[in-house]
DNA sequence: CAAAAAAGCTACACATGTTAACCACAAGAG
DNA sequence: CTCTTGTGGTTAACATGTGTAGCTTTTTTG
């Protein structure tokens, strides 16, 4: 009774931010060895993963503000890892696209940083592994 | 062989950040009524949890980098839910503790915080929950 | 004691978060 | 058809956070 608080570890939250650092941090070594903070990261993979996106969704799988995100596709057109070109029927929306440039950069990078994330798949044992991806999963997809 | 990438959802970074993203968002926003950010909060629980904790260690238990918190320290210094003292012994170190008016602003807070959080324990399930936890906290400890 | 290490702080450059205002285009209501 | 409203996205401005380097003070160690 005196305590009623959850210890920060039973906090969900901060549980899943500890988590992630933990797994991110050496990641955000490698990235930043090639000039790429980890939110440009993110962007350019949710990229990759659906072509011919639009930034409101890029925002929403990526988890940024859309006006942090106007910047980062600045930054990455910039850069030239991604091309942006108008919606020819909603002429108010955009399509992204990486370019070969971009998908170097990922070919170049997500091979170590697969390694980081199977060093800790294989000291929690892959059932356990699986079921923690399946989990978050879920609790993404809960109270849209 | 087309495509050796794992998709977002199975990037365990990615899933951790969207899956926090999704229980944080609802949590900031009570936090932006009472002035305080995400992180300013994540610090006056570590601190509460062990009183008389020093800087170093409340960085990493909430996951900043030691300039980060120094400002945030301060600002919750400002504020005076915090009070800072020199250790007596090794003084270098300090000694942080929570005031009354921090306590204060945790008791008014964490009601709604974990109201939140148990609507996703419900949908969910509670063992699910609970493994979920489990894992994470797993997770947190691996790579030591 | 001198040198190395530890705990913090400060400063700086840069990225992101956040809110509000704004622009161009689209879609509906009348 | 035009007026209003909605949508996609950008810009601006400011607060905050990140990350690196260097500094001070105190402790520890050779």
């Amino acid at each position: 009774m005196k305590n009623r608080l959850p210890s920060t570890a039973r906090s969900l939250p901060i549980a899943l931010l500890r988590a992630r650092e933990r797994v991110m941090g050496p990641i955000r070594n490698l990235l930043s060895d090639v000039d790429l903070t980890e939110q440009q990261w993110r962007v350019l993979r949710v990229v990759q993963e659906t072509a011919g996106i639009d930034p409101t969704e890029i925002a929403d799988q990526a988890c940024l503000l859309l006006p942090s995100l106007t910047r980062i596709l600045q930054k990455l057109d910039e850069k030239g890892l991604i091309s942006r070109e108008r919606d020819k029927v909603d002429r108010r929306r955009q399509i992204i696209r990486i370019t070969a440039a971009g998908e170097k950069i990922i070919e170049a990078n997500i091979a170590a940083s697969i390694a980081i994330v199977d060093r800790t798949r294989e000291k929690m044992g892959e059932e356990r592994y699986e079921a923690l991806l399946d989990l978050l999963n879920d609790l993404d997809e809960i109270e849209l």
